[in-house]
RNA sequence: GCCAGUAUAGCUCAGCGGUAGAGUAGGGGACUCAUAAGCCCUUGGUCGCAGGUUCGAAUCCUGCUACUGGCACCA
């Protein structure tokens, strides 16, 4: 089977990464986690967009370099990303000598097999803010409003990708493969946008209004914009053109996980367009994966309302367990989720903590008060042989629902094991079947049902909770349970011991807010 | 203007033609291995509004309302 390539949107290295950010990173790293531990080789490819006009502008406010001021914000991604595990193979910097090269290549290439040109555009154009204007930006009376400042007519020569070219190609594309968007609806607006979406694609900015980009190379007055660098970075740091890399075998994304902000037009219409007319066939077309985004009480996240979450913040608060569960619990795949602080705590401290935790710990701390740590390995009664069953059933489940990056839903099949676990506790009662010399064989069973059920439990949260579930496969003294291919609950190893209890989930609460008024 | 999505218990959501569901929060109970966790029982909803189709609609159709998004326009 090729490698699981999997890539998140590449982040806009102007401002600070927020929750977001965040969530799109821990949402591929699951998957990229989930993949490793089917035994699938994976290749997590995430990043920064470091070009561009606000880099440039942001730097020249502060007097330095476009580079160094990228590469300052670029430094709170990847501490970020350190913080949160986020388990990338590849950075993707788009300033990476090795990506100027590939995107300048296919620059040449496209432009060869005349799909480039130069043509002139002429419009209103605003001194104030370097920037053309468009009927969206006219007032109500029609004009140009007084914020733009001067605004003068202008003209510009600039190259475009003949994007119209590949219209009818996209369409015939969207009706083959029904299949290039999760979730669906997406792909449903995609197809409507997409028939109305005419005209080329203008791929260039003059060096006299943006000199911070990747350089023409066949036109050296002019530098690349946007997508025709930020996109490729998919494919240049898969290793696309080098002689000797791993690019066939990588080819195509199995994901692009990307907001819903940048699937119209960006990644549903220009990516495809793009690898196309560079030859791509339909078969090598890469599957996108758009996620929904947070609000914040019910509010949409804005900087100008200053309503920003914080994630390191946030990290430092309650840990990265807690807010890789709970991000990834709480937004139904595809949707939009609502971010709340006693949300967190909620699904942290019931599901985690008095639900998941509170079964290892019960669990290791009878089979050690009543066996030493060593259950014997006896023949099963079958109403532990259905739990057991069940438990594989579980499995089998989570697989299905990761398999369709259904993480939220794999997730409430780790909770649904976890609630029948802890039933399985009162209704079999350990601490009554050790006062019964008669029931002995009946308490080992028990035991080891719940150990084993306990380990299933942590073996389905790894991908999500690495460094918990970890933990308490420690504890457990077991390694995680085979989920790839057929599934089956083993029996504990011969001399098997179990370790001492220890909480992995302590109890989280709201911090105490500091009047900053007293 | 066009095209979607969402609207079900306080909260998060499932159900998508056949007597309203889960988790959580609220109430009660029995237990004690455990992070005062867990388990059992329980309160709680004219399924956004109005029509229609049907023996029967939360579920299908039409209209409306609210919220969210996409496109028409980004050179």
């Amino acid at each position: 089977m090729k490698p699981f390539l999997i890539t998140t949107a590449i982040d806009y290295t102007n401002a600070p990464p927020h929750i977001g950010h965040a969530y799109e990173k821990i949402l591929a790293d699951v998957l990229a986690r989930y993949q490793r531990q089917q035994g699938r080789e994976v290749f997590f490819l995430t990043g920064v967009d470091q070009h561009g006009q606000k880099v440039q502008q942001s730097a020249e406010r502060e007097g330095i370099a476009p580079q160094e001021f990228a590469d300052r914000v670029s430094e709170k991604f990847l501490s970020l990303w350190k913080t949160l595990g986020i388990s990338y193979d590849a950075w993707a910097a788009t300033t990476a000598p090795l990506h100027k090269a590939a995107v300048q290549r296919i620059l040449n290439d496209l432009k060869e097999r005349d799909w480039l040109y130069k043509a002139t555009y002429s419009g209103h154009y605003s001194v104030r803010q370097e920037q053309f204007l468009t009927d969206k930006e006219r007032g109500p009376d029609g004009e140009f409003g007084p914020e733009w400042g001067e605004v003068i007519l202008l003209n510009e020569e600039n190259w475009y990708f003949r994007l119209s070219k590949c219209s009818e190609w996209l369409h015939g594309f969207l009706e083959t493969r029904k299949d290039f968007v999760t979730p669906d609806f997406r792909q449903t607006e995609l197809k409507n946008a997409a028939s109305k979406i005419t005209g080329d694609l203008c791929i260039s900015r003059p060096k006299s209004r943006l000199e911070w980009g990747i350089e023409l190379p066949f036109d050296t007055g002019f530098v690349t914009y946007v997508w025709f660098d930020a996109l490729i970075n998919y494919i240049s740091f898969a290793g696309y053109g080098v002689a000797g890399s791993s690019f066939e075998t990588l080819w195509p994304a199995d994901h692009h996980v990307i907001g819903k902000d940048i699937l119209i037009p960006a990644h549903g219409v220009y990516w495809p367009c793009m690898l196309h007319a560079m030859g791509f066939s339909d078969e090598q077309m890469p599957h996108l994966l758009v996620h929904g985004f947070w609000s914040l009480r019910g509010e949409k996240v804005s900087k100008s309302t200053g309503n920003v979450v914080d994630p390191t913040a946030l990290a430092e608060s309650y840990g990265t367990t807690a807010l890789r569960y709970y991000l990834m619990r709480d937004a139904v795949m595809g949707r939009d989720a609502d971010f709340s602080e006693e949300r967190l705590l909620l699904r942290h401290n019931t599901e985690l903590g008095n639900g998941l935790g509170n079964l290892v710990n019960r669990t290791l701390s009878m089979t050690r008060r009543y066996r030493e740590g060593s259950p014997k390995s006896v023949p099963l009664p079958e109403d532990l042989s259905a739990h057991r069953s069940a438990d594989v059933e579980s499995m089998r489940s989570f697989v299905t629902q990761m398999d369709a990056a259904q993480i939220h839903a794999g997730i409430e099949t780790m909770v649904d094991l976890v609630n029948r676990a802890n039933a399985l506790v009162e209704s079999s009662a350990p601490w009554k079947l050790a006062k019964d010399p008669e029931q002995a064989d009946r308490l080992d069973a028990v035991l080891a049902t719940l150990i084993l059920s306990a380990r299933a439990a942590a073996t389905l949260l790894l991908p999500v909770a690495p460094d918990a579930a970890t933990e308490i496969l420690r504890q457990l003294s077991l390694d995680p349970a085979a989920i790839a291919g057929e599934i089956v609950v083993e029996d504990l190893p011969e001399g098997y011991v179990c370790g001492e209890p220890i909480p992995v989930f302590p109890r989280l609460e709201l911090p105490v807010v500091e009047d900053a008024a007293a």
